[in-house]
RNA sequence: GCCCUCAUCGUCUAGUGGUCUAGGACACCGGCCUUUCACGCCGGCGGCUGGGGUUCGAAUCCCCAUGAGGGCGCCA
C-alpha cells in the first residue's frame, strides 16, 4: 500500500504551531515510509476562507521546510485540491445524491421563521425543491444508523463508540457546500489517503467520518490523534501565552531549523536534543509519540535556538540573518558587504544570545559609522578623566602593529594598569567608546574583530565630541 | 449534562513487572570562569495524582476516584 498522508488546513488565519506540528508529522510519517505528503485547502466555509490567510500557510510550511508533493499550487493527478474548487467540479454532490438515493440520508426544510428548526424530512428531490422555492432552507443530512463505531487509533488502540450519542449530520449545507465531516471523508477517499493523522480534537469526528464511509462502502484509511498543544495554564495555546502563529516566532527572530527541531521534540523523545528532523526521518515512529496534552515552552524553544545559531556554519548563520532582515528591518541589508569582517563579526555576537533579533543589537554597532550611544553608555562618556584614559587608549592601539586577538589584549590591559582607574571601568569605559553599548561581546575580540582602523576612529569621534 | 482521551520533577521526556534510594534536557538556585552580558563547566532543588486490587515484587497490569484536555455547529 502507498502510504499518502495529508494536512488540510482551512484557510481562516495563520498557520499555529499546533498545524505546524501537525504538518511535521505528517511528512515524517510520509517520508519515512516512502510515501506522498498533500496538502489540502479546506475553503468550505465561504465567509472565512481567504486568498490571502492560503498563501501565508503555504509560505509558513515551506519556511518549516515542509514541501508537499500534491497541492493546490503544484498539482497532481487527484486535484483539484482546493474544496472550493471541487464543490464547482459536482464531486460532493454526486456522493451526497448517492446516499440520498440509498435512503441513508435525506433532505431536512427547516421552518421559515426558525431556520434551526426541522420542519420535514424527505428524501424526494422534487417535495424539497418545491420547499426551496418557498424560501425554506434545505440541507442534507446523513441518518446515524444504530449500533456501534468502532476504530484502531493508531496512538490510542481500539475506540468505541455508541451511535446513540451522535445526532443526524449535516452534510451538505443550505448554501450547497459540504460539510467539514463530509468533505473530508470523500476527499480521503478519493486522495487515496492511507492514513490521517491529525489533531486530537477531531477524535469524536472520527466516527462520525466513519459512518459515512461505510454508508458509501468505502474502505477507511488508519486513523492517529495527537495531542494539542497547551499553554502554560493548561487552556489551549493562544494569544495570550504569547505568540502562537508560525510568523510569530519567525519574526521573533527564531530560525526555522530550530523551530521544527522543538516542534519534533514536543513528543517525541529523543537521546540528542538538539537535531535536524529532517535527517532523523528513519528513526520516527508514530507509534512512539507522547499522547497527552503538551504545553508550549517558549524558554525551551530559545534555547534550542540558541543551540542551532552556535553550531552552524557562520555563512548559513549569515543567510538566515539577512533573510530575516529583509523580511523585518529596511536597514543592515548592506552590512555584508565585506563578508569576512561580516564573519568575524558575527562569530563574536552569536556566542552571546539565543535569537535573531538579539543578535540584530548586538551586530548593529559593529557594522555603522559610528554607533549611537544607548542611555547608560552616555552615562559612562559624561565621567571625569575619560579623555585622558581614551587618549592613552588611542596611543596604545595606535602603536599596535601586530594586530591579534592577543596582543590587543595584552597592550589594553597594560594601558589599563598604568590608570589610575579599576580594569573594570576603564574596560567598560573602552567598550562603550567602540560600541556604544554597555553590553556587547568580548572587548579584546571586539577590538580585534573591528580592527585597528575603525577602533582608533571611533575612539577620535569620542575625544571630538569631548574636546568641543 | 452526555461522549471520548490522557495522567512520571514547574515544563518536555526516559522508563513497557525486579537493573528505580526513578535517568536526561529546559527553567530555577548556588559555584567556577570573567572586562560587561552571555556561552561553557561543576553542583543543587525537584516527580511516579490518590485509593483499592493482581503479584514474592508495581512508576510499569486491572478497577475506582480525582484532575486535565477534547468533542457534542449549516466552523473546520
Amino acid at each position: 500500500m502507498t502510504v499518502r498522508v495529508r494536512f488540510a488546513p482551512s484557510p481562516t488565519g495563520y498557520l499555529h504551531v499546533g498545524g505546524a506540528r501537525t504538518a511535521l508529522f505528517d511528512w515524517l510519517f510520509a517520508k519515512k515510509n516512502g510515501g506522498k505528503f498533500i496538502l489540502r485547502i479546506e475553503d468550505t466555509d465561504i465567509q472565512r476562507s481567504t486568498r490571502e490567510s492560503e498563501e501565508s500557510i503555504m509560505q509558513d510550511l515551506k519556511w518549516c521546510g515542509l514541501y508537499w508533493d500534491e497541492g493546490p499550487d503544484v498539482g497532481g493527478i487527484f486535484g483539484p485540491y482546493r474544496q472550493s474548487e471541487r464543490v464547482s467540479a459536482g464531486i460532493y454532490e454526486e456522493y451526497a445524491n448517492q446516499l440520498l438515493e440509498a435512503g441513508m440520508a435525506y433532505y431536512a426544510i427547516y421552518e421559515l421563521e426558525d431556520t434551526k428548526r426541522i420542519l420535514k424530512r424527505t428524501t424526494s428531490e422534487k417535495e424539497a425543491n418545491k420547499y426551496r422555492q418557498k424560501g425554506h432552507s434545505i440541507t442534507v443530512n446523513f441518518k446515524t444508523p444504530n449500533g456501534k463505531t468502532v476504530f484502531d487509533d493508531i496512538a490510542k488502540g481500539k475506540m468505541e463508540f455508541d451511535n446513540s450519542t451522535f445526532e443526524d449530520l449535516v452534510i451538505v449545507k443550505s448554501n450547497g457546500y459540504p460539510t467539514y465531516n463530509f468533505a473530508v471523508v470523500v476527499d480521503d477517499h478519493l486522495m487515496k489517503i492511507s492514513h490521517v493523522v491529525r489533531g486530537e480534537d477531531h477524535l469524536t469526528n472520527t466516527p462520525k467520518q466513519i459512518m459515512l464511509y461505510e454508508a458509501l462502502g468505502w474502505e477507511k484509511p488508519k486513523f492517529m490523534h495527537i495531542p494539542l498543544i497547551l499553554g502554560p495554564d493548561k487552556t489551549p495555546l493562544s494569544k495570550r501565552h504569547g505568540g502562537t502563529s508560525v510568523d510569530y516566532f519567525r519574526s521573533y527572530g527564531i530560525i526555522d531549523k530550530a523551530f521544527v527541531n522543538y516542534l519534533a521534540l514536543l513528543g517525541w523523545g529523543v537521546e540528542n536534543e538538539i537535531f535536524d528532523p529532517f535527517k532523523k526521518i528513519e528513526s520516527f515512529d508514530l507509534h512512539r509519540l507522547s499522547s497527552k496534552p503538551v504545553i508550549f515552552d517558549y524558554a525551551k524553544l530559545e534555547w534550542i535556538n540558541g543551540q542551532h545559531m552556535r553550531s552552524m556554519p557562520v555563512e548559513e548563520l549569515i543567510e538566515k540573518f539577512k533573510s530575516w532582515l529583509e523580511g523585518n528591518y529596511s536597514k543592515g541589508l548592506g552590512w555584508f558587504e565585506n563578508i569576512e569582517y561580516a564573519e568575524k563579526v558575527m562569530e563574536i555576537c552569536r556566542q552571546k544570545v539565543n535569537n535573531l533579533k538579539a543578535l540584530k543589537d548586538f551586530v548593529e554597532p559593529f557594522f555603522v559609522e559610528r554607533p549611537i550611544p544607548t542611555q547608560d553608555a552616555k552615562k559612562i562618556l559624561d565621567l571625569p578623566y575619560v579623555q585622558s584614559y581614551l587618549l592613552s587608549a588611542l596611543g596604545a592601539i595606535k602603536m599596535l602593529n601586530n594586530w591579534n586577538v592577543k596582543n590587543v589584549e595584552r597592550v589594553i590591559r597594560t594601558v589599563a594598569a598604568s590608570e589610575n582607574i579599576s580594569k573594570k571601568k576603564f574596560f567598560q569605559l573602552l567598550r562603550v567608546a567602540l560600541l556604544g553599548q554597555t553590553v556587547t561581546p568580548g572587548l579584546f575580540e571586539s577590538i580585534y574583530v573591528l580592527g585597528k582602523e575603525r577602533s582608533l576612529t571611533r575612539i577620535q569621534y569620542v575625544l571630538n565630541d569631548i574636546s568641543k
